[in-house]
DNA sequence: AAGAAGATTGACTAATCAGTCGATATTATT
DNA sequence: AATAATATCGACTGATTAGTCAATCTTCTT
């Protein structure tokens, strides 16, 4: 699965034989089928590995008794430099994400999805977010990672810039609270 | 191009042979070859013709004497309903944005680029923008319209809503636009 | 009308690739 | 030790597909 990952991000799937894939790998071309018995379900299951470990990684990060806004900050800033720090699994992602492979379903099946859903759920409860649903509050700030980590890969000199990451979930906080004007 | 458009949006770039582009096209395969000479010239320049539909269509929205967020306002909706009406375009443009063809480089040279570019260091300068590079503030308007359009057409319903629509707005406004609290 | 230039055809090919399968090796169970 | 169960191998195949090419048709020019 990391050679399928690396040679994924780099070439795509479809130009990814699965052949090389075994070879890269050190195995042969019958033991990967004896695993994964097509493609498809190697990718899936490659997405859900992925979904899962980035689950554990945010919400490990998270204070029991932090308010909505810090622990939306830590799991802002877990996501984001979670996929800073694995760009293969961020390409990995993308290209799976916009695949024919994706579905909506495939996604609310995710704990990290379930998670995020509801503290979206209690945000707007607790008067703090926009009263939208909580689903959009959730796609636009998983938006606006993807935004954040597309703009740090290509200026790599602010990653480590806290005062601009701040900046950049500030954007993000502000699309999806409620203004105090 | 358009018969293309359709099978890409439908079965992706690798699930469409060029010989079924051709056959529902009612053409033969050669003559696809003559003016394509391969798959990757058509598919690339299927992508600068689309960015300029929109950018023609955009901009002849834009009144002339319009404020900063009058224009942006209606340059976030052109961009939102020419994208709710072209399905395919909208499909087509996800996945080349996330396939190998993709490059930095093609983006900034599309008048749609360059056009946005100029209009968020406009308002940057006017300090009613965040004050943060115009290529982040550009990068983070079109992932919010990419997020408005998947949640609208997700929901039908809305998509006559206009005070939904205008919450959406609302939401990337706050986004860029410095915070008068 | 003759000839040139370009448009169009579709059968063909060389290469590629997902997935199979029978044989062999390793590990677990009794 | 004998047997069963599982893991691994890699050559092979059937299907698919991007791109070619020689022949035919249409349009333009003089």
């Amino acid at each position: 699965m990391q050679t399928a990952k690396r040679l994924f991000a780099v070439n795509g799937f479809y130009g990814t034989p699965t052949a090389r894939i075994a070879k890269e790998a050190g195995v042969s071309n019958g033991i990967l089928f004896h695993y994964f018995p097509t493609k498809e379900v190697l990718i899936k299951a490659m997405y859900f590995d992925l979904k899962d470990r980035l689950f554990v990684y945010s919400t490990s990060q998270v204070y029991k008794g932090a308010t909505l806004k810090e622990s939306i900050y830590t799991l802002w800033l877990a996501a984001l430099e979670w996929n800073l720090e694995n760009p293969d699994d961020f390409e990995f992602m993308q290209q799976f994400e916009n695949s024919p492979y994706y579905s909506l379903e495939l996604e609310k099946s995710h704990r990290y999805v379930q998670m995020s859903l509801e503290l979206a759920q209690k945000g707007i409860d607790e008067g703090i977010f926009k009263q939208v649903p909580a689903s959009l509050l959730f796609q636009t700030m998983s938006g606006l990672v993807e935004t954040a980590v597309r703009y740090l890969r290509l200026f790599k000199e602010a990653q480590e810039d806290t005062e601009f990451k701040n900046r950049l979930f500030e954007m993000a906080w502000d699309a999806i609270s409620k203004n105090k004007i």
